[in-house]
DNA sequence: AATGTGTGTTACCGGTCAGTAACGTCCCAA
DNA sequence: TTGGGACGTTACTGACCGGTAACACACATT
C-alpha cells in the first residue's frame, strides 16, 4: 500500500533534534513532529526514537507503551498552544477587544501557512478506540481553550459572549479542516474577514 | 416478472451484509461501514472481506490494491452527499431560500445524530502521502460541493453568495470536527441557529 | 457435455509493528 | 574505586498486514 512509510523516512543524517536535550525531550519532539507528518498509526516507535537520535529501548523506559507517547505528546502539543493567551495579553495588555482580534489572526495566518490541521483533532480523528486515553486529553484540551475564548469574549463587552465564541471556534476549525481536505483554494481562505464581521455584529449590540 | 426465489439459496444470512448484492457491492459496503468505525489504516482487507460474507482474493479481483477499494468507498460516500441537491429540490421545489434552510437543518441533524464527522475529512485526515489518488476524489467532492452550494446562494438571492456559502461551510465542517474532538458539548450544538442568524444577515442587503 | 466466468478456500510471502530480554557502555556521585 | 543509574545495541517474539498463487467449485451459456 502507498501508505507506506518509505525507507527514508527517519533519515537522521540531519537529527530533528538537538542533541543538547534529554532522549525523553528529543523524542517527544521528534514523535509531535513525525506524528504530524504521517499520522499516529503511520509512524513506528522504531523511526520517532531513530529520528530523535536515540533508540526503542530507551523511549519505552520513558513511555510504558506507544499510546502514553501520544498522551504525552498531546498533551504538550495542548500546553503550547495555551501559551497563545499570554501572548496575547503581553501583545494588547488590558485591551481584550484588540486580544480577540489577535486571536483570529493567529489563527488565520498558522492555517494559512500549515495545511496539515489541528494536532488534537488529527489525533481525535485517527483514535477511534472507545476509552483511549488520548481522547480525554483532547477533550480537556479542547474545552479548555473554548473556555478560555469565551472568557475573552466576555471582557471584550460581548453580550452574547458565549454564542460569538462557539461561532468563531467553529469558523476556525472549519477552516483548518477545509484546509486538509480542499486544500488551498478552500473557503479558509476568507476566514480572517468572516471572523472579523461576526465581530462586528455581535459588538454592536 | 414474478422472480422465482429459486434453487441458490447458499444462504450464509449470519453475515452482515445481504446477500443478494454482488460481493463487490457488499465488500464496499462493508468497507464504508468498518472505515468509519476504525479508520482506514485501522482496519485490514481480510476483515473488510469477512465482514461482507465474502474474502481477500474475491476483494483483490475487483480492487487492485486496498487504496483503490478506498477511493471507490470515498466515490460512493460523496456520490451520496450529492443526493441532498436533488432531495432539498424535491422538498422544496422552486424555492431556493428554503432549500438553503433545509441544507442547514439536514447538516446540524445528521452531526447531532453521528459524532463521527465527515468520512471524506477523515479519510484526508488519515491519507498524508503526497499524491495518494484519494486525495483528488476527497478534493474533487469538496469542491463540486462547495460549488452547489455557492450555486444554492445565489439562486436564494442573496447579493453576497460566495461569502455565505463559504461561512455556512466553515460552520458546518467546525461542527462536525467538534463533535468528534470535543464530543457532545462542544460548540456545534448551536450550528443550526449560528447558520441561521448568519443567513439572515446575508439576506437583508 | 464442454467451456468460461465468478467465486471460495487454503496456504504462503515479505514486511512492519509494538513490545521485551539480555547485555554492554558511559558517566557521575559517594 | 566502586556502584548505580541512564542510555545504547542487538536480537528476538508474536501478531498483523497487504498481496499473491494454486486449486476447487458452482453455475450459466452454448
Amino acid at each position: 500500500m502507498s501508505s507506506t512509510p518509505s525507507k527514508t523516512l527517519a533519515d537522521n543524517s540531519d537529527k530533528l533534534v538537538t542533541t543538547l536535550e534529554r532522549p525523553r525531550e528529543r523524542i517527544v519532539k521528534s514523535a509531535i513532529e513525525l506524528f504530524r507528518q504521517h499520522g499516529i498509526k503511520g509512524i513506528g516507535v522504531d523511526a520517532i526514537a531513530e529520528a530523535a537520535g536515540s533508540n526503542k529501548m530507551t523511549l519505552y523506559r520513558h513511555f510504558g507503551c506507544k499510546d502514553d507517547l501520544v498522551c504525552e505528546c498531546l498533551k504538550q502539543v495542548s500546553s503550547e498552544k495555551e501559551r497563545i493567551w499570554v501572548d496575547l495579553e503581553n501583545a494588547y495588555p488590558g485591551d481584550p477587544a484588540r486580544q480577540l482580534r489577535g486571536w483570529v489572526d493567529e489563527a488565520a495566518q498558522r492555517i494559512f501557512n500549515d495545511l496539515r490541521g489541528c494536532d488534537l483533532v488529527n489525533a481525535a480523528v485517527e483514535i477511534k478506540e472507545a476509552g483511549h486515553p488520548a481522547q480525554k486529553v483532547i477533550m480537556d484540551a479542547k474545552k479548555a481553550h473554548m473556555q478560555h475564548l469565551i472568557e475573552l469574549c466576555r471582557q471584550a463587552g460581548v453580550q452574547q459572549y458565549e454564542q460569538l465564541a462557539q461561532a468563531l471556534v467553529l469558523l476556525v476549525e472549519g477552516a483548518r479542516v477545509c484546509g486538509q481536505s480542499i486544500g488551498t483554494e478552500g473557503p479558509q481562505q476568507r476566514l480572517k474577514q468572516t471572523c472579523d464581521a461576526l465581530i462586528d455584529a455581535f459588538s454592536k449590540h
